[in-house]
DNA sequence: ACACAGATACTC
DNA sequence: AGTATCTGTGTT
C-alpha cells in the first residue's frame, strides 16, 4: 500500500427518515464526519426546506466524496451505540419487502413505543435582543413575553400567538429576538397507573350538573368505580368533562397502580420438571427436544381442545432454558390468557417477562432492555413481541396459531408467524405453532410436509368432551316461542343453576350490540362518519359507533325516511341479561361489556370473581370462551351460532369452526361432564355439524376443496390493495388509475407468471372516519418478481396527482372485503 | 398591481 | 407527509 497523505476521512450514511411515504421511502445519503455505525438514530436536513427530521442509520461506509453529487450533513447523532442489532437490521429491510411498509415504519415496529424519540421545538427570548424595527403586532407579543414570570406563562402566551397565525413567531425569530431550538426528546415515560372514578357524593345529594355531566354521573352511579376511560367511553363523554366533575367535588379520581408482576413474588412451588406428561404429549414434548439441534424447521401441533398443550409448552420451554437460550410464547390475547401468564410466573419467577398493552412506555423500555440483556428468558406477549429483542434464541411457540389477531392490519402489515419464521431462520431454532383449530394454511403446509405435523387426540385427564345439541331456531319460532333463548337453553340454565353449576353464555359480535333500524324502509341508523349502523347504548339513551368514537343523542325519526318507527334490532348484551333474568329471576349474572375499553385488570378481576363462584352465569362475546379454564362451568350456551358463518370473506366459515370448537371445548374441564348448546337457524349446516363434532380433519378437507375450487389462500396469495381519502370521486379514480398502471406494469415488463387481478371495489364498509374506502384485490403467490410488481405499482400510481388527497396501500394475505 | 388559494414538484 | 414554488383567479 501506498502510504497517502493523511486526508480527513469522510462517512457516506444511508438514513432512514421519519415521516416519508412509502412512494418516495428510501435510504437517503448524508456525509458524516464520523463512523455513525447502522443502527444509531440521527437528525438530518429533509427537503427543499432543510426541515429537520429524526432518521436512522441503515448503512455506514467510508467514501471519498463525491464531487458531482453535494450530499448534505448528519446534524446530529442521537445515540453513541446502534440500538438495533444486526438481526433487527435485516429485519428492517425484509418488513420493507414483504409488507410494503416505509423503512421507518419497520423501525418503529421493532423499537418499544418507549424508546422512540420525537424534535421537540423549544423558544426561548434571544440574548442579546438587536435593534431592529418591529411592527405593531410583533412589538406586542414581545412585550408580554419578556413580562412572563413562568415558563408555563411563557409557553401559554406562545401557544396563543400560535393560534392566531405563526407568522408573528417566525418573524421574530427572522429577526433575531427569539431563539428556535430543536431538541431530540424521548418519549416520555407515559401512565403510572389507571385513572379510576366513582361518585363523591350520595345518589340523593348530587348537585345540579350540566346535561353532558349528567350522563357521566348517571354511569358512575350504576357501576360504582370504573376507570375514567371506560367511564368516559360508556357515556360517550370526553375526559374534561370528567375533570371538571372532580373540580366540582362531585366525582372523586383516584389512581390504581397496575399490578406489574402480580405474581412474581408468590414463591415457586412447584418446579416445571414435576409437570407429568400423558404419552402423547410425551411424544411431542421429546419430537420438539429433537428438532432443538435441528436447525429451522417448523411444527404444528394440532391438539384437541383440553389435550393439555400448556403443560408440554412448559416442559419445552423448561428444557430451551436449561440450554442457556431464550423462548418467545405468542399469544393471541394477553388479557384472556391470565392463567397461562401466572403458570409461568409461578413456574419459572423473574427470567419471565409479559409484553402487554397496559405497560407503560418507561416500563416498556425497561423490559426491553432486560430481554437484550439476556436477563430475561421467557417472553410473553401478543403478535408485536414478535420482535422482543433477544440475542440467543432457542425456541419461538404461537398458541392459538390460527388467530387472526397475529396479523397487522396497519403499517407495516406483517404477520407474526412469518416473523416468527424469519427469526427463528436467523436463529437456527425450531418455530412450534398450535392449535385446537389451526389455519387452513397451516394443516395445508403441514399436509404437504414442509411442516411437520405432530397430533394430540387425547383429552388430558380423559375428561369426556361435552355433549353438543344443536337447536333450530327456526322451528322454534314456527312453534310461537319468541326471544331469544330457545326453550332448550331455557331449560338447560334452569337446570343448571339447581344444580350450582356454573354456565357461559356467548354471544357473536354481531349479535352483541344492539342497533336500531327503521321499521317502514328497513335501514340502520348509520354513524354519520361511517358506514356501519351505530350501537344503541340503553344507561343514557345514545347512539354510539365503535370505529371513529361519535355518539349522539338517540334519534326520534329515521334519518333516511323520516320514519316515525324504530326497531331496536340485535340482542345486545344489556337485552339479553333482560330476558335472563324472566327465565332464572335468582341467578347471578356477571355480564362482560365494553370489549375494548375495558382494562386487562378488571377483566381478570371479574374472571376471578366468577371463578371463586361469585356469579352464576356470565355473559359475554366469544372471545371470553377462549383461553380460560373455569372448572364448575358445565353449560355453554351460543344464542345465534350463524351469523359468524355470514360475515362475507372466505375466512368466516374457518372462523365459525374454530369458535365453536373452542366455545364447546370449554365445557367440562373439571370433574362434571359439560353440555354445550348452540342456536342455529341453519342446524344442517356442515360447518356447524363438524364444529360440534370437533372434527378438524373432515373441516379441513370441504374447506380445502372449496379454496381450491375458487382460488383463495393456501392455493395462491392474495394481495389486497386498499385507497382512502375524504372524497369518494378521488378514492374511485385513484382505484381505477391504480388497476390500469397495474394492468400496464403486467404488459410492459412481460411478467409471466400467474396472476388474477380483480376490479377495484368499494370495501364493504366504504367509509370509515369519515374517509371513503376502495380495494382492488390481486390473486397471486408471494414471491419476489410478484412483489417488485406491487411495489412498482405502488410508487408509480402513488406517485400520480391522482393521489395527492388519496392514501395507498398493499396487504398482503390480510382480511378481504371489510 | 398584487394577494392568496389550490395545483405541482420534489425530497440525499 | 411536508414544504417551496408555480399558476390562475379575484380584489382594491
Amino acid at each position: 500500500m501506498e502510504k497517502q497523505a493523511e486526508l480527513p476521512k469522510i462517512w457516506c450514511v444511508g438514513v432512514a427518515v421519519c415521516a416519508a411515504s412509502y412512494t418516495f421511502d428510501r435510504l437517503f445519503s448524508y456525509i458524516a464526519m464520523q463512523e455513525i455505525p447502522a443502527g444509531c438514530r440521527v437528525v438530518v436536513p429533509f427537503g427543499k426546506g432543510n426541515a429537520k427530521r429524526v432518521g436512522i442509520v441503515l448503512s455506514c461506509a467510508e467514501q471519498a466524496a463525491q464531487p458531482e453529487q453535494q450530499l448534505k450533513p448528519v446534524l446530529a447523532v442521537v445515540d453513541k451505540q446502534p440500538i438495533l442489532s444486526p438481526e433487527m437490521l435485516d429485519l428492517v429491510f425484509w418488513l420493507k419487502e414483504m409488507t410494503f411498509c416505509t423503512y421507518y415504519d419497520a423501525v418503529r415496529t421493532i423499537l418499544p413505543a418507549g424508546m422512540q424519540v420525537q424534535l421537540v421545538e423549544t423558544i426561548s427570548l434571544a440574548e442579546p435582543q438587536p435593534d431592529c424595527p418591529l411592527t405593531d403586532a410583533e412589538a406586542h407579543l414581545l412585550f408580554f413575553l419578556r413580562g412572563a414570570k413562568t415558563k408555563q406563562e411563557f409557553r401559554r402566551i406562545l401557544a396563543d400567538a400560535d393560534t392566531q397565525g405563526k407568522k408573528i413567531v417566525d418573524t421574530l425569530v427572522q429577526k433575531g429576538f427569539l431563539l428556535r431550538q430543536e431538541t431530540v426528546k424521548e418519549k416520555t415515560h407515559g401512565q403510572t397507573g389507571i385513572k379510576m372514578l366513582r361518585m363523591a357524593v350520595p345518589p340523593d345529594e348530587v348537585p345540579p350538573v350540566t346535561k353532558t355531566q349528567q350522563k357521566l354521573v348517571r354511569i358512575l352511579q350504576e357501576t360504582g368505580a370504573v376507570s375514567e376511560k371506560e367511564a368516559c367511553y360508556l357515556s360517550g363523554v370526553t375526559t374534561a368533562v370528567a375533570k371538571k366533575l372532580v373540580q366540582n367535588g362531585v366525582v372523586e379520581s383516584y389512581t390504581v397502580k397496575p399490578p406489574l408482576h402480580t405474581y412474581a413474588a408468590s414463591g415457586q412451588t412447584c418446579q416445571p420438571a414435576d409437570i407429568v406428561l400423558s404419552a402423547e404429549q410425551q411424544a411431542v414434548y421429546d419430537r420438539m427436544v429433537a428438532a432443538l439441534g435441528e436447525g429451522m424447521h417448523c411444527f404444528l401441533l394440532h391438539g384437541v381442545t383440553g389435550s393439555g398443550k400448556t403443560s408440554v409448552f412448559i416442559r419445552l420451554i423448561d428444557t430451551v432454558v436449561q440450554r442457556g437460550k431464550q423462548v418467545i410464547l405468542l399469544v393471541p390475547e394477553i388479557a384472556l390468557t391470565p392463567q397461562i401468564v401466572e403458570q409461568f410466573y409461578q413456574l419459572f419467577g423473574n427470567i419471565v417477562a409479559v409484553i402487554h398493552s397496559e405497560l407503560s412506555l418507561g416500563q416498556r423500555s425497561e423490559t426491553w432492555r432486560s430481554i437484550a440483556s439476556g436477563a430475561v428468558k421467557i417472553i410473553i406477549g401478543t403478535r408485536s413481541a414478535v420482535f422482543a429483542p433477544v440475542q440467543n434464541l432457542g425456541l419461538i411457540v404461537v398458541d392459538e396459531e390460527g388467530e387472526r389477531t397475529y396479523k397487522s392490519d396497519s403499517a407495516p402489515r406483517y404477520h407474526a408467524i412469518s416473523v416468527a419464521k424469519k427469526r427463528c431462520q436467523t436463529h437456527h431454532c425450531p418455530l412450534l405453532l398450535a392449535s385446537a383449530t389451526p389455519s387452513v394454511e397451516s394443516y395445508y403446509f403441514a399436509k404437504r410436509g414442509i411442516y411437520t405435523l405432530l397430533e394430540m387426540h387425547q383429552r388430558y385427564n380423559q375428561t369426556p368432551l361435552p355433549h353438543v345439541e344443536v337447536v333450530d331456531m327456526q322451528e322454534e319460532r314456527t312453534l310461537g316461542k319468541e326471544g331469544m333463548f330457545s326453550e332448550t337453553l331455557a331449560q338447560a340454565l334452569w337446570d343448571n343453576l339447581e344444580s350450582g353449576s356454573q354456565s357461559l353464555l356467548l354471544l357473536n359480535r354481531r349479535g352483541y350490540h344492539t342497533i336500531i333500524s327503521c321499521a317502514s324502509c328497513n335501514q340502520p341508523v348509520y354513524c354519520p362518519n361511517c358506514s356501519i349502523p351505530m350501537t344503541y347504548h340503553k344507561v343514557n339513551n345514545s347512539l354510539m359507533c365503535h370505529y371513529c368514537g361519535h355518539t349522539q343523542d338517540m334519534v326520534e325519526t329515521c334519518p333516511s325516511c323520516g320514519g316515525k318507527h324504530l326497531r331496536k334490532m340485535g340482542f345486545g348484551t344489556q337485552r339479553l341479561e333482560e330476558e335472563l333474568r324472566l327465565i332464572v329471576p335468582e341467578a347471578r349474572i356477571l355480564r362482560m361489556d365494553a370489549d375494548t375499553t375495558m382494562s386487562r385488570y378488571a377483566y381478570e378481576e371479574r374472571f376471578q370473581e366468577f371463578r371463586q363462584g361469585k356469579y352464576d352465569i356470565m355473559l359475554g362475546t366469544q372471545m371470553i370462551g377462549k383461553g380460560l379454564d373455569f372448572p364448575n362451568v358445565t353449560l355453554v350456551g351460543v344464542l345465534s351460532v350463524d351469523k359468524a358463518l355470514y360475515a362475507g370473506d372466505f375466512r368466516s366459515y374457518e372462523r365459525t369452526f374454530s369458535l365453536i370448537t373452542q366455545v364447546v371445548g370449554r365445557g367440562g374441564r373439571g370433574e362434571k361432564a359439560g353440555r354445550a348448546i348452540l342456536q342455529t337457524s341453519m342446524p344442517e349446516h356442515y360447518v356447524l355439524r363438524l364444529a360440534a363434532q370437533q372434527a378438524y380433519p373432515a373441516f379441513y378437507e370441504q374447506e380445502i376443496a372449496l379454496r381450491r375450487q375458487l382460488i383463495f389462500p393456501p392455493i395462491c396469495d392474495i394481495c389486497v390493495v386498499g385507497f382512502t381519502g375524504m372524497r369518494e370521486p378521488d378514492v374511485r379514480t385513484a382505484a381505477m388509475h391504480t388497476a390500469d398502471v397495474l394492468k400496464d406494469q403486467i404488459r410492459k415488463t412481460g411478467f409471466s407468471y400467474p396472476i388474477w387481478v380483480l376490479e377495484p371495489v368499494p370495501c364493504v364498509y366504504g367509509r370509515i372516519n369519515g374517509k371513503y374506502r376502495y380495494q382492488l384485490v390481486i390473486k397471486c403467490k408471494n414471491t419476489k418478481p410478484y412483489r417488485d410488481l406491487i411495489h412498482a405499482v405502488l410508487t408509480e400510481a402513488g406517485a400520480d396527482r391522482s393521489f395527492a388527497r388519496v392514501h395507498l396501500y398493499a396487504d398482503m394475505n390480510g382480511d378481504v372485503g371489510i
